[in-house]
DNA sequence: CGCAATATTGATATCGATCAATGAAAGTGG
DNA sequence: CCACTTTCATTGATCGATATCAATATTGCG
């Protein structure tokens, strides 16, 4: 139905075992084949046979559905160590597509369904997962229906403060653009950027630069994400 | 934190494959014990230990998280057939109350571990469950982010008919009051009362009491839940 | 450098929330 | 079964938060 755009994927023969280092678990990061695409390709597609999940090693994904008139809903957005595709009915039921330039890991769905048959701890990794992922949308469904704009962006950026690798907790990568966190929100560009230049104006964080945010005031962040009852 | 409800649960000596039938499947469906819940009891609260898990024999869920000042998301109206309780993490993320009357089978979180571990068919039931509510959650995020009144009011009516048991689809049974019905849009009682008026008013509903929607054009209904692009 | 995409800020409009009043149903206790 | 109370639902009037429309500013990229 959509024109998909072309797909920049260097698949390679490494084996992933070779990012997993010497003392890695015997879990699944070590049975797929890693994977690359290119900023702003499509990882896959809405509606698309769901052939691959894949486990992000590097970079930043959205995930996102697309109503009928244009309309889009981020429902995620899958930063490094992230499985994605894994909730498969028979075709993705959203779309992935690359904010950064990624590194995967790509599992094939039967070759996932016959590890998860056969070993307890991928069983029970597969599973944690899915629950995790329902954790974060039930979560994502309270801030959708309940919260104000003010409180979703600030959630937002507790959020990614939250999942940063970084030890260095004061500043915030946030690789997608205004409309990625907007469409992930459920407000406009323009409501984003006002409800970021109002917690500027109230001290509580600096914008150095457009993908990142300084955090001045952690206590006053988390009291604009929730104030008490 | 919050005072819970005194629990109405008649749990019985009753065995869950009694209800099956002689030719039920070797499923979860005759594994657990048969449980009743009063009209507003509450089955389980979220914060609470994920000791139990249960399948919906017969009546209505709700299940929903509470923010700190008292505002109410609910994920989910579970009815009959549904399981709920399976996304724990340590313990339940939201509240299940009895809506009608309801009939459960209780099945132990030990108990349903080993028999994951143990049936493939059972476990294959699991993952499914846990899929399918990821995807009914991320249809919801669509809805509470980016549908306007209208269309959730439309869309919800859509997603009781098409649940509904009865061969008979042109009315639909409606357990929950409108509170419940606006907090799951993440909307107003009265814009709900207001949108229901609304699609009477344009003939593509009838209002026969509370409880009950008799669809008189379904196709325009389908309209109002999602107009083309 | 210059163009296109992205971000910010301001002015105004609109949808749904809030406040308010009434009506209808469902409990409750006599 | 009825009177009384409480909860639930509907409708109207008004308000306000966020969307929309519009104008610039900034960034990134060929």
């Amino acid at each position: 139905m959509t024109i998909q755009p072309l797909h920049v994927a260097h698949k390679n023969a490494v084996n992933a075992a070779m990012l997993a280092g010497p003392n890695a678990n015997p879990s699944l990061a070590n049975m797929g084949s890693v994977t690359n695409f290119d900023r702003n390709a499509t990882i896959f597609h809405e509606g698309d046979a769901a052939d691959y999940s894949y486990k992000v090693v590097a970079g930043a994904i959205r995930l996102s559905k697309m109503m009928s008139d244009g309309r889009r809903q981020v429902a995620e957005f899958a930063l490094s160590g992230d499985f994605i595709g894994l909730n498969w009915l028979d075709e993705h039921a959203m779309t992935a597509e690359a904010l950064t330039d990624v590194t995967l890991i790509a599992y094939t769905r039967g070759r996932l369904e016959r590890l998860g048959d056969e070993n307890q701890a991928i069983r029970a990794e597969l599973f944690s997962t899915l629950r995790h992922d329902l954790w974060a949308a039930h979560n994502h469904l309270v801030l959708l229906g309940r919260q104000s704009a003010l409180e979703r962006v600030a959630c937002f950026l507790l959020e990614m403060r939250r999942r940063s690798p970084n030890t260095d907790k004061t500043t915030i990568a946030v690789p997608m653009t205004r409309r990625d966190i907007a469409d992930y929100l459920g407000l406009t560009i323009e409501t984003v950027c006002r409800m970021l230049t109002r917690l500027k104006q109230m001290g509580v964080i600096d914008i150095p630069d457009r993908h990142t945010i300084a955090v001045r005031n952690l206590a006053g962040l988390r009291h604009a994400a929730e104030p008490e009852a």
